[in-house]
DNA sequence: TCAAGTACCGACAAAAATGTAAGCCACCCA
DNA sequence: TGGGTGGCTTACATTTTTGTCGGTACTTGA
């Protein structure tokens, strides 16, 4: 395994960093504005912490956002889009766009899909 | 459910037409060339029978691709992408494009991501 | 001393996605 | 009559992802 086909996309590398349930969300919040954790979880409010917590550690490891630790009382840590992320967050607007134009037809879900991947308001 | 956020990016439906294990990869082979089901399964070796036909289906009911029978014998089954799928597809290139250039930083995986999302040759 | 706020960690469980294996039906060829 | 091909379908099992809930450590304020 792990052999790469040859006539391979790069989708793959793509949306192991923002596939998933949460992480376009997370990525969509944080561009907008640098957020701190609890201020996260009140934008997502469905999000689990756990959830939460996992998803950033992960984008944080694939360096699309950057987390700081301010040295205050109380503690106070925040998110920030890095620069990495900003290119990925432009490479996803005409996906985007697409889905914005398209949302709707056979709307509300598929049959027996019950969208996992971002049931919010991506 | 089903209320929208006043500030929703367009990813939602976005990744439920295109993500999970194999979407992407099969619009990507419909793409380059229509093909059947059986030829389907040989491009893909990894995808199981059942995997094959469930995407196709639901790639189908999002209008992404055209399934034609043949009335022949052999029976002859032809899936191609359609219009909306050609206008999806264009919109991925920017993502693809990010993933291959940044493909291989903390490449392999992140340990504990076992990669559901897209771990052939994307 | 007790509650509340901030940012987490981790065991366990549910849910969702994917895989395995077998079978079906219509037809052809030998 | 039997085996092979093509395109599925179904029941069941496994793997992966997500959720629940409780706990930690520190500090301020009542």
């Amino acid at each position: 395994m792990g052999k790469k086909q040859p006539d391979s996309c790069g989708l793959g590398p793509a949306l192991e960093v923002i596939g998933g349930k949460w992480k376009a969300l997370l990525l969509w919040q944080i561009h907008k504005a640098p957020a701190r954790f609890g201020e996260l979880k009140r934008l997502v409010p469905d999000i689990s912490e756990k959830m939460l917590i996992q998803q950033l550690r992960e984008m944080e490891a694939d360096g699309i956002v950057h987390r700081e630790v301010f040295p205050e009382v109380p503690p106070r840590v925040e998110y920030s889009i890095t620069e990495f992320g900003i290119e990925l967050d432009n490479a996803l607007i005409p996906l985007a766009r697409w889905g914005k134009q398209h949302a709707g037809r056979s709307d509300g879900q598929r049959p027996g899909k019950a969208s996992v991947l971002a049931p919010h308001g991506l």
